[in-house]
DNA sequence: CCTAAAAGAGACAGACCTGTCTCATCACGG
DNA sequence: CCGTGATGAGACAGGTCTGTCTCTTTTAGG
């Protein structure tokens, strides 16, 4: 069984799909362009992904995966839930400065598969819902569940909105207004009312 | 001169090709699907825009011109900065609750032409400046200019992730805590430091 | 009413789209 | 070494895409 070679050939796909799809787009990406970026006949993405659908998706749920490690590493290093916070906003930070940013892949999905019964929805909907999860996990250990709750919601807000601007050209502004707008956010949060 | 008529049918195909646009995205909706559905030939359409990306220039730069409209209109009927921003909010809310709520089609378009000298991702890009602008010109009245420039890309950043939690499916979350988070921003911006 | 502009109708080109199929080739495990 | 499953290569189908062209019909102003 060659199924480590299969997996192989598998995530060569993913990730040169991966590439393009954050680049042009998901529609204005042809099947065509992914198999001759990677380099593969069209027969052996077909065997790994029934439609380009299902391909989007695992693309999606790669990154998701990705994602998720990066940001527990990090939280890792932090003790305090504003610490906890605060690498979240530098993981972003970074991303914004790479060469190669062109905003959320994520976000992009929503814009383009509008169906919330669509798996490609579903799956962006997921990675969005995971990363307020995770914030108010963070939060809730210094803040009552009502609280957490409603700051991890605004701070996800916060995020996705300040990647549409970074997408928009101002990375650096997005990113100091989105730090100092988290502090008055949590700050208000732990106001008692 | 048919002027009127020419522009009353020009005024159609945007209209058509608007909601085209924003229930299924650009690049999903063919130009023979918008001729179809506003049941006119297509050299009419081709008369009035040489191409279909200066047809979707067209559209987004009707609805953000509705936009501003409809904002100076709400605008006039608050008087204190606060009470300004709340109306925008307020707008956004009965938007989020419009039955054929599909998302910012700004926001879409910055996600399908991701080429920032693209003419598409330029009108999608003015249309947020504007909406930053303005909550910018409402702030300065009570603030200093540097605060007024932060507080308003921290709420431009908050509206647009509300849109996109809106898009998800949380409408009402969305605005509830975006309302708590505005609050708490022009709070902070109002302290000296 | 008459004329000129606007619009309708539809064929057409050429490219691209997704997805299927066949057959040859290759690599590797038993 | 042999055979089996993964892959390569490319034709192919059927549809859709944008944009052009021609010819006819309608519309509306003077």
């Amino acid at each position: 069984m060659t199924s480590s070679s299969s997996s192989r050939k598998r995530q060569h796909v993913v990730d040169t799909a991966y590439l393009l799809f954050k680049r042009d787009g998901f529609h204005a990406t042809g099947v065509d362009r992914i198999i001759a970026e990677a380099d593969i006949a069209k027969m052996t993405m077909y065997r790994h992904f029934a439609a380009k659908d299902e391909l989007i998706v695992a693309v999606l749920e790669h990154r998701a995966a990705r994602f998720e490690r990066e940001l527990d590493r990090l939280a890792a290093t932090a003790d305090t839930a504003a610490a906890k916070i605060a690498t979240i906003l530098d993981w972003h930070e970074r991303w914004f400065r790479d060469a190669d940013f062109h905003g959320c892949l994520f976000a992009h999905a929503l814009a383009e598969f509008g169906d919330p019964d669509h798996p490609v929805f579903k799956a962006a909907a997921r990675q969005k819902n995971g990363l307020r999860a995770r914030m108010r996990f963070i939060l809730e250990k210094e803040l009552p569940p009502e609280r957490a709750e409603e700051a991890a919601a605004a701070l996800l807000m916060l995020i996705e909105g300040a990647t549409l601007m970074a997408q928009m050209g101002e990375a650096a502004t997005a990113i100091a207004n989105a730090r100092r707008a988290a502090s008055a956010i949590l700050a208000g949060a732990r106001v008692p009312q």
